[in-house]
DNA sequence: ATAATTACTAGTATTTCAATAGTATTGCTA
DNA sequence: TAGCAATACTATTGAAATACTAGTAATTAT
């Protein structure tokens, strides 16, 4: 289980964008630049973004790209949403026809679980919370039943 | 962020192999055949399950494989980190030499901790915990700091 | 001996992911 | 209004990982 370079490096532009959140739009040129991203990577990156409503476009000279609304108000849960899809870490979770043996699956629910469990954990991580690099002392408490 | 066939596989075939548990080996053969999986790809599969040792195997005719301890001993963790590898689920985590902005890097704590996530909750599940199908009804709370 | 099983090595096919390339569109500015 | 600088869109390629197949060797009960 790997997550993509598309999601790592969207998330890390929506940082940068956090990072701007009330300051105006910026290019993604220079986004690129600083995080040594590809350009042409991150412009199809930002698309699906831009799409959901997260991020706000400009066109043309002195565009641009901005958070539609405060970090605080977005989680990783909904990056992960865009960028990854939904959290059926196997397909036959999201599609019961891919197979036939769902309900003799011995295995089946754990991944169904193991799926919920990435998502819980993710959309009690805010934006915010990766801007100020305190993740690690916050004391977020989460109590899961498996 | 999708869980590989191989690991898929290997559960369902230590899930066959523990409800056998304590009756003798099984046939790779016959456990191919109801699972409806090539056995050739099994008998891959099943190599490092048995190099770690959870596995014991028998060659020749009368052979075949059984656990090599009871299924509430092994671990959905111990079958992950045998089949999948380590909970690393970015490159640099394991290997800091991929990435020069580790430091600085407001992403990289948050894929640390979701894959020490994954490990918990797999930490939790026994193999025993799959035979009996009840782990739906199961009541065993994680408590997380994220 | 023979048949049935695991053990090992190599190779191929498919899919997914990451990245590149080029063109079109938009809008500010001089 | 010309020109430039940015986003928007579409297509394609390259590389790597994954899934699977094939064939042969070694082992062991009968």
């Amino acid at each position: 289980m790997k997550i993509s370079t598309r999601l790592r490096y969207g998330t890390r532009l929506l940082v940068k964008l956090g990072r701007n959140y009330g300051k105006g739009p910026l290019f993604l040129k220079d986004i690129a630049r600083k995080e040594c991203i590809s350009e042409k990577y991150l412009s199809q990156i930002i698309i699906p973004l831009k799409n959901s409503g997260m991020v706000n476009s400009f066109r043309g000279a002195k565009g641009g790209y901005m958070l539609s609304r405060p970090p605080e108000l977005i989680t990783m849960k909904e990056i992960y949403n865009i960028l990854e899809g939904d959290f059926n870490i196997v397909k036959c979770v999201g599609d019961p026809k891919v197979c036939s043996r769902i309900a003799a699956c011995a295995t089946h629910s754990l991944w169904i679980k193991l799926g919920a469990h990435i998502e819980t954990m993710l959309s009690c991580v805010s934006l915010n919370d990766l801007l100020d690099q305190r993740l690690y002392e916050t004391e977020k408490a989460i109590i899961y039943n498996i």
